[in-house]
RNA sequence: GGAGAGUUGGCUGAGUGGUCGAAAGCGCACGCCUGGAAAGUGUGUGUACGGCAACGUACCGAGGGUUCGAAUCCCUCACUCUCCGCCA
């Protein structure tokens, strides 16, 4: 959500901000109904004083004896005209908070132009590319040959994009969550937590999946409304929902794994083969909530934390800055991290990392007291993937294949995973 | 799942259908006192929207209703606690 306050002071830097996005903004719609809010308001609010002055004469006549009939037929009409007002009022409002609550994040200022993916900015890599002197096979073909992924298997028990793990590649699997849990709680500071799986209608507005991502999720139940959550964002987010930090207990931050859960809808046809893009995944969230002033450099850290597990991994990578047009709809900003996947000859998402500024604070009232003003206002919000489990599996599996076929576990997982070196 | 009790400001906690945005205490801020501190003492201390401001309006778990007027009465829902049942 942005700030109503901007829209009414500088609507000309609001439409350009959000033209950078090519998302279709009509103002000429919105100064309509943000007039007729203000009409109605104000007539609403004079009726509320005038009520309320009569209604204290009436009292204080009562207290004194007096006959209060002629008080009383003086304000006879005025509550099915305020009734009235209100309604309005409240229509209108509903009205005006579809439209924002409809509206992106503006970007970042450093956020470069352009429409998709295409136009997205190297702006770093790591790692050199493994070389092999035989034929590289893809994750599919490595984990079905030995039975540790069995893609028919997690069809039958639920359908398509659901998929089961064997023996040791589970275990590689939740040795390389626990590597990640353990190196951000660790190393870098965050806190561990752990937390539903299920979460409410409020806490998707909080974070900005709905209203206008319904079809992105899965709904557990109706009555309680409640939804698998797509991220550990979510529920680690609105951690901070309706709080006032204290300005020293800033800045929050919190390590999380959980599954995700994601419908796809209109990824149809997008990476069917094997478990790149999955209904169901793995996935470590590392989240920092921090004052406004140090959310720029927050987001750079952040970043830098999730490469770590990469480097650590030895998997080379990418670091992308996306384009206006691919910025996701809460973020100001954004990096991808891509892993280099031998099986596909390509960099292939595996982690982004946003700057949400206080576009989720808002909507959370996440909010801070700055000791200088004494008043509470909005914090920022920033995560990222630190990492998706499924895809680091992936790109484990890709990476440290040989000749024959076998896994290599990498270095650090040695000691998750009870001496195995090599999973044949 | 059954029965009961609750939900009030940063916290504890009073509250009558009218003058209650709400007593009191704690905490916090600023001052006095002090060599300094504690204690004591004085003043102040919610959020949001509109307005240059004075000020107005809303908010006592949420949403409805009754009423000229609702924190207070009625209904629905959510959550918390206690006891019973069931269960990892």
């Amino acid at each position: 959500m942005l700030d109503v306050q901007l829209f009414r002071n500088d609507l000309d830097f609001v439409i350009a901000g959000l033209k950078k996005r090519n998302f279709a903004f009509n103002p000429e719609n919105y100064s309509e109904l943000e007039a007729r809010r203000k009409a109605v308001q104000t007539k609403t609010q004079e009726l509320q004083s005038e009520r309320n002055s009569s209604s204290k004469a009436i009292g204080q006549a009562k207290a004194k004896g007096e006959d209060v009939q002629p008080l009383l037929d003086k304000v006879a009409n005025l509550g099915d005209e305020l009734k009235a007002a209100e309604t309005e009022l409240s229509e209108i409002q509903a009205e005006l908070d579809v439209l924002m609550s409809g509206i992106p994040n503006l970007l970042d200022v450093s956020v470069p132009e352009g429409k998709d993916e295409d136009d997205n900015v190297e702006i770093s890599r790591w790692g050199d590319l493994p070389k092999f002197d035989f034929e590289v096979k893809d994750h599919v073909d490595l984990g079905t040959a030995r039975n540790l992924l069995d893609f028919e298997l997690g069809a039958k028990i639920t359908g398509s994009r659901f998929v089961v793990l064997n023996g040791q590649l589970a275990r590689l699997q939740r040795a390389l969550i626990q590597f990640m849990l353990d190196t951000h709680s660790s190393e870098n500071g965050y806190q561990e937590t752990y937390v539903p799986y299920l979460v409410n209608a409020d806490s998707l507005r909080g974070t900005g999946q709905l209203p206008k991502f319904a079809a992105d999720l899965f709904k557990a139940s109706e009555n309680p409304d409640y939804y698998l959550i797509p991220t550990a964002e979510v529920p680690v987010t609105n951690i901070v929902r309706d709080v006032i930090v204290d300005a020293k207990d800033l800045p929050l931050k919190f390590v999380c794994h959980s599954p995700c859960f994601r419908s796809e809808a209109g990824a149809y046809g997008r990476d069917v083969r094997g478990m790149i893009r999955q209904h169901q995944f793995e996935k470590v969230e590392i989240v920092q909530i921090v004052k406004p002033e140090d959310s720029v450099q927050a987001h750079e850290d952040l970043t830098a934390h999730a490469e770590m597990i990469l480097q650590k991994l030895n998997l080379p990578y990418r670091k992308m800055l996306l384009c206006a047009g691919d910025t996701g709809f809460s973020s100001s900003k954004t990096y991808d991290l891509e892993v280099w996947l031998p099986g596909q000859n390509a960099y292939r998402e595996i982690s982004s990392c946003s700057n949400f500024r206080d576009f989720q604070a808002r909507r959370l009232q996440a909010r801070w007291r700055n000791p200088e003003t004494g008043k509470p206002e909005l914090v920022h919000t920033l995560n990222g993937s630190g990492l998706a489990a499924g895809r680091t599996l992936i790109a484990v599996m890709e990476n440290y294949q040989d000749a024959d076929g076998r896994i290599h576990i990498p270095e650090v997982l040695l000691p998750y995973m009870g001496g195995l070196k090599v999973i044949e």
